[in-house]
DNA sequence: CGTCTAACTGATAACGTTACCATAGCCATA
DNA sequence: TATGGCTATGGTAACGTTATCAGTTAGACG
């Protein structure tokens, strides 16, 4: 038969229940469980089996609430945890709070901005110690107050617009900027571009790369084969097929993610085209598919890491102000591309 | 120039602050936040001005310590977080915690029991109000203590070993009984299957289904074509093709997961076989490759809203102590088979 | 004008923990 | 035998919040 606690017996045992079960006061058993060296043997064991039979657990939040202390809580907002971009980053934010004895809330926006507004307040009022965010929106003013309450703050993947805070980006740029490059090393001319509306600083970035890669190979501008809408693989996939019908189809393709690279590669293997395509993130089975393709590609993980690294440090000292900005690099492969 | 608030300038105000600055006392300022009537309407005035201007946020901490309940927290515990399959659960828990109003505290167990172990005990210490936990190995007897103290628990994946718990689980036989049939029916006579060692509930429940398939169709059990192992995707594409390199090659094979799939998939097409290849989990661009593909998927996605569900049903009935078993269904589908 | 009620506000204790100070023994030393 | 310095333990207050009870007004009514 299990005995109760003596207090409420729904409610776990407090260090008083310890302490009358062990006949001593609760400091002595505040001291037991500090490890502290002036307890007498005795008494030490008595505490201790008294635990043991209570099936004691402190209560971290009375005792960070004593300490004036934060509970070891970092917040972190993200757009879909279940889309592996978010998911490898969290996977590299959690490594790095799990060495620092941090823990993580997690909040899904839904590419909400208002309920990244909800989430982030609500995180506050439980005093998380520091807050990760992927911003969904174009700026971020809401997070303002938090900076001026000096909250460490980071951002990840999008640069702060309308607040002061550091952040970890990924060299879009520069990636769109060096596979176009490859795209028209390898031959091509006539480059379509298939992206996200340009609102969304990352598609702006990566749009911006493809079209310097374009100037400075000497290109006339030429927005027939440029397309940047907000859809699903199905809807990329129908402007890629209506590009390739085009009367002057265009002889490589640059998507600006990979569920749009997803479209273009149904369409392209639909018409059996002969087309170049070009795309940001990974495609796990590239090789099995017989589409020649160049893959930017980055360290979620890393930018997670990062993130999580920055924030640490503005946790560690407070009082330095300078903002800090990452850059995490890109990486080229290429699949099914035979040797220049 | 900002005003630092009265007590220390790092640490956020509190109640005492805002009651200071609107000249009431801290009970004024509780039932200001609590909406109460009984408040003049020039005092609400003064203290949510005051409230505003010292950018007050409640200590959820302090309220619930005083309220004697539970941080609203709920503990999930993953395997690899940046797995589909766990990011997929974690976003169905998430969904169902946040409309009600809970929040999640994660960690990454990174497939160590050990580790699993630890971040249970530090989740009890934070006084989570359940937890719910991918298990990593055989048995979770380690859990046995948290179900005696009555703290609310759902496996998901795996069934209970040594612990009395509710479970969500995939109907990991029926999917690969039913896919290793239609291998039958479309034909194949010797059937491989590559998985992961037997240890593991998952991979035992898919090999009882391809045996059991097998059987019924009257096959002679055969070793030759069966491998066990723990690998990577290499390792998997070896192994298959060692199997398509037999003087007796299958015709088909079974590949228990995504990862193994892929390294089938790999020696498949490398050997230009003609092969039918049955799998677990979804391959995204399945419709591209070549290969004749028969998928066995599941929404993990509702595997972690059910598991959430079973969690907030254990919260709301604390007395009821039966144990509940749900079963999340498969579903077949087919790539690149030519109608039968 | 006294008393009663209602509306409003404040004082106090408590949730579970720990820092700080106090105290009761006990032994060694002068 | 005082004195001092240990060791082992306990008492108290405080972290930020809220429930409960106890005032303190002001107007209403006889």
């Amino acid at each position: 038969m299990e005995e109760q606690p003596s207090s409420t017996p729904t409610s776990r045992p407090s260090m008083r229940d310890v302490a009358a079960e062990a006949k001593v006061s609760v400091m002595t058993v505040s001291r037991v469980l500090h490890n502290e060296s002036l307890v007498a043997d005795a008494t030490r064991d008595r505490v201790l089996a008294a635990v043991e039979k209570l099936n004691f657990r402190r209560n971290e939040a009375a005792r960070n609430l004593r300490l004036g202390r934060e509970a070891g809580l970092i917040g972190l907002v993200v757009a879909n945890i279940a889309n592996p971009y978010y998911s490898e980053l969290t996977l590299g934010v959690e490594a790095v709070m799990s060495a620092h004895d941090r823990r993580l809330i997690i909040a899904n926006s839904a590419g909400s901005v208002e309920r990244e507004e909800d989430l982030v307040s609500d995180f506050t009022s439980r005093r998380v110690e520091g807050l990760i965010v992927t911003p969904s929106g174009r700026e971020q003013s809401f997070l303002h107050r938090l900076v001026r309450e000096k909250l460490p703050l980071v951002l990840a993947g999008s640069p702060p617009v309308g607040v002061d805070a550091d952040c970890v980006l990924v060299d879009d740029f520069v990636g769109a900027l060096d596979s176009t490059r490859r795209l028209i090393e390898l031959g091509s001319r006539r480059i379509g571009f298939l992206g996200n509306p340009p609102s969304l600083y990352t598609d702006a970035e990566r749009f911006r790369g493809y079209s310097a890669a374009l100037e400075e190979a000497g290109f006339e501008p030429t927005d027939r084969h440029v397309r940047r809408f907000t859809s699903d693989v199905e809807g990329y996939q129908q402007a890629a097929a209506d590009m390739l019908n085009d009367p002057q189809p265009p002889t490589a393709i640059f998507a600006a993610n990979n569920r749009i690279a997803l479209g273009v590669l149904r369409a392209v293997v639909a018409k059996g085209a002969d087309v170049l395509v070009a795309c940001f993130d990974r495609i796990e089975v590239a090789d099995l598919i017989g589409v020649p393709l160049i893959m930017v590609t980055f360290d979620a993980d890393l930018l997670g890491r990062r993130s999580a690294e920055l924030l640490m440090d503005q946790i560690n000292r407070p009082d330095d102000t300078t903002r800090r900005r990452l850059v995490i690099p890109t990486v080229l492969s290429e699949r099914n591309i035979s040797a220049t």
